[in-house]
DNA sequence: CAGTATCCTGTCCGATACTG
DNA sequence: CAGTATCGGACAGGATACTG
């Protein structure tokens, strides 16, 4: 995208994108979260070439995902860590990761997430956290919040139902 | 990316960038989950340039997530209709938009989750379907699957461990 | 309405070389 | 080790015009 029509969208799924649309910008989030902090970390495990890495680097922090931290003094160089909004960038690459892993891994998943302590493998479910009832397109519909406009209400309320699922997504 | 060095990647995550990976296959992905099948649905409500659209609508076909379903034969019409893994991809759509909502919009939300019977708002949440325990970065940690090979076994095993977040991530 | 055909621009990214 | 500088290629995406 030219990224500029996007610019200052008011969907919350593409102000994500505005953030991390790159491909890069979402594998190092998942470096970052894996405890990489130096650019040379970064480099090495992802094998970015360095002026991208720069860039890509810049980016999130400008995004405010990354924070840059200075750990020597002369020369200056920093420490890329998380910010609070970049940890929660977790739940995201989690779903991406288990969708990858149903659809595009026919020799079976190389990555998966267990549980820390018991080593168990996980099975992620998106739920809600009140009722715990699993989150699907049948069960819970996208609707206006309270700073929607009124194109965006209209859309959401007077809309068609999506088609009846077979069988609908879960976890 | 050149979109080559990672065609191939064993990582589920990259290899989910390499399907979705463009702003527009999102948020097409997005509008066929709210309801849209045709050509035209999407050219309006997305504001996507017609050709970009083509491109993208064949992308995604050719990746699985959407089906063409002829509709008319002459002359030759057809729907774009979810398949089951373009269906599965809401869990993903539904994390990126909790986190925008999150993080990126200040005067609050535009679209929301919400209980298809009561209405009510819902909060989406990640949690190990077996346990019932919230996934957060500290208490799920990556390990290597079935199909892993040495290196990146040997990565994830003998792996840093990710700095204490203060707080950590959930929903 | 549902696209296809052309042309063009922006920019993401890679390769490589260089520096304190 | 942690970057910066420069150059070039590929392609996503935009604008617009055209067709059955």
């Amino acid at each position: 995208m030219q990224r500029t029509s996007f610019k200052e969208s008011r969907c919350p799924i593409a102000r994500s994108l505005e953030r991390v649309g790159e491909w890069w910008s979402i594998l190092i989030l998942r470096e970052a979260l894996l405890g990489s902090t130096r650019f040379d970390e970064f480099h090495q495990t992802l094998k970015i070439a360095p002026n991208t890495l720069t860039r890509r680097l810049n980016a999130l922090v400008d995004a405010g995902l990354l924070e840059r931290r200075l750990y020597q003094e002369h020369p200056p160089r920093h420490a890329y860590v998380l910010t609070q909004a970049g940890r929660d960038f977790h739940p995201v690459l989690v779903a991406l990761m288990t969708w990858g892993n149903r659809y595009f891994a026919p020799e079976g998943a190389s990555v998966v997430l267990a549980d820390a302590v018991t080593g168990r493998r996980a099975q992620p479910v998106l739920v809600d956290r009140r009722s715990g009832r699993p989150i699907t397109a049948r069960t819970f519909a996208l609707a206006p919040g309270p700073a929607a406009d009124r194109r965006l209400r209209a859309r959401l309320g007077g809309r068609r139902r999506p088609r009846p699922a077979s069988r609908d997504s879960h976890d």
